[in-house]
DNA sequence: ATAAGAATGCAATACCATTGCAGTCCTGCT
DNA sequence: AGCAGGACTGCAATGGTATTGCATTCTTAT
């Protein structure tokens, strides 16, 4: 089918199946953050946990990240191209607590900050929370 | 009994009962952030759920925050005297991924950022993760 | 002492995440 | 082409946490 997704998840190793075009298609198309039941709604046909297998799938293989924004569900949204979900790599989200949209800001990184001694940091997550350009 | 724990309460609109001071009591003692399981296995002989409504109403009246670190359950620790839980009140939380324990870092602000235009903040939540002092 | 309101304990429910397993699809090899 | 092994999928089942309903008990003010 498509040449462009199918190559996306190959350089990820990722093997292009029917399905997973499917879903990597449909991330392509969001202006926010999906959850897995965002995902099951947008295609009425497919499986539940395919779809959870899926996603897991693409975080492994670092074509998606997750994101806790509070609300319960985790969701996920599609890396830049180039990241490989160093601290470095990573940026601010954003919820909106009117809409419950969740945004990547991928033009804000995570500002620096010092920890105390002897803390090495791994991971770093920056949610922030408000009301959206869209809802004021 | 301990006037210094009543007083934190009634100064927060919070009526003293046994199990609260209990509650507050346990919160007082804890290096690190709580969950409600952590709290059900403190006191052997406590309800869940009334434990679960205790740290929501101490969360309510301003005496404790919620934490999310991402492993699912949510954390509890006690505020700073004299927090709001505002976003410039807010400081850093650190999870260890080899302990599993999450920490409050009253002493580390969260650095500011600029949000998009017209985007607006209500709450602000940086979570670190890696291995603390005491795991290295 | 009494009545109203608050807090508690137990049961039930609602979600979301995760795993087990059997059937199906794909791929590489002969 | 035929076959074997591994990957993927679909359905059922399970685990864990959060949340609510309701009847009972406790606390406080009149
Ligand atoms: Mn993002
Ligand atoms: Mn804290
Ligand atoms: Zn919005
Ligand atoms: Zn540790």
């Amino acid at each position: 089918m498509n040449e462009a997704l199918e190559h996306k998840l190959k350089i990820r190793q990722v093997r292009p199946t029917a399905m997973r075009l499917l879903v990597l298609e449909a991330l392509e198309k969001q202006a926010s953050a999906v959850s897995l039941q965002d995902l099951e709604s947008a295609f009425e046909k497919a499986d539940r946990i395919t779809l959870y297998r899926t996603l897991k799938t693409f975080q492994e293989k670092g074509l998606v990240h997750r994101i806790e924004d509070g609300t319960g569900a985790t969701k996920y949204a599609l890396c830049e191209v180039g990241c490989e979900c160093a601290p470095e790599d990573l940026h601010v989200h954003f919820h909106c607590n009117n809409c419950q949209q969740t945004f990547c800001l991928p033009k804000i990184g995570i500002p620096a900050f010092q920890l105390p001694n002897n803390f090495s940091l791994q991971e770093i997550n920056l949610m922030a929370k408000g009301i959206c350009a869209a809802c004021r």
